[in-house]
DNA sequence: CGTATGCGCTTCGAATTCGAAGCATATGGG
DNA sequence: CCCATATGCTTCGAATTCGAAGCGCATACG
């Protein structure tokens, strides 16, 4: 235990930084998006990268993992969503086993309604202090750090996945 | 209307990045958090921001604007701290109505249990990827961000704060 | 002093979240 | 072809979260 893990004052600094506004910017998005358009933070972000998809349709595993968010969690906002008629749920002609989530015209539209805003929220709270160089920084730095934290830890399904031969021959 | 907000590719870039990292980070240190000492995230933010402060000592609403959580909230983790004898709860002597929460010594060594592992994750999993100037830059970047979030939504107390206008009738 | 208003915290109910367990389909080996 | 194992999703129960409403103390004002 005498291991001085340490990080420096400015990680320290970084870190409380990053947590702080984490915090501040996912709630003022979450009444954002609250008030625009009745929709969860989840519920938006699963609308938003299935209208990123070419042809809007994911399976429920690959929504899960692009979103960072348990399956079982994501088996309840899809429910929601279904309900509402902003996707549709079918199985797959490939894999019998395997959800195809889908976004109708309804869904595609309650985006269009919402986005305008979040983009606005966005811009408003988290890039007005920032000017060009700091953007690109931070695209930079944070997409490294995303790439290693894909890497390190299995994501949705942890514990049953196997490694299919993690340093195969 | 037909405001065009519009977010640059690098400014999405940098947002999505940002959110990624946000939710990879918190799953991986939670989980951390909860194997070596059962802390939740909160949990830990608290006694983490008690141990920070001289006396160990702070109000509940203090507690609360510094974790960035409900006030309700707070009242349920710092009542499961108590039962666990990390913290103790009294009326502050200055004013009746204030509830000061105070760090015990199981509470520190509770920290300090937890702490290393905590930093190492951190090490691990964010900082990894990052050279100083990078962290220089984050704690610059965000730190900016973080008071322009701080300075424009009221935070915990937004309801019930000032009415704009008549302290009417 | 006595009342009106504001503030700090807790309680309450509803919604969301997760992990473990369960069910059904797919795939490889005998 | 049939069984054992892996994969995809859902169900279930427990824990956490928040906002609205409620309770007392504090402060201003007449």
């Amino acid at each position: 235990m005498t291991d001085a893990p340490a990080l420096s004052p400015r990680q320290l600094e970084a870190y409380f930084a990053f947590t702080e506004v984490s915090s501040l910017l996912r709630h003022a998005v979450e009444k954002q998006l609250r008030e625009a358009g009745d929709l969860g933070y989840v519920q938006f972000q699963l609308l938003a990268r299935l209208g990123d998809t070419p042809g809007g349709a994911l399976r429920m595993t690959d929504l899960a993992d692009g979103v960072v968010y348990s399956r079982s969690g994501l088996t309840y906002q899809a429910q929601l969503l279904e309900q509402r008629g902003l996707v549709t749920r079918a199985p797959s002609p490939e894999d019998e086993r395997s959800v195809v989530v889908t976004l109708t015209d309804a869904g595609r539209d309650t985006l269009a309604a919402v986005f305008p805003g979040h983009i606005e929220a966005v811009q408003h709270l988290l890039f007005a202090a920032l000017d060009d160089d700091d953007v690109e920084s931070l695209a930079d730095i944070l997409g490294r750090a995303a790439a290693r934290l894909r890497a390190d830890p299995p994501r949705s399904a942890a514990a049953r996945r196997r490694r299919p031969g993690a340093a195969s021959a």
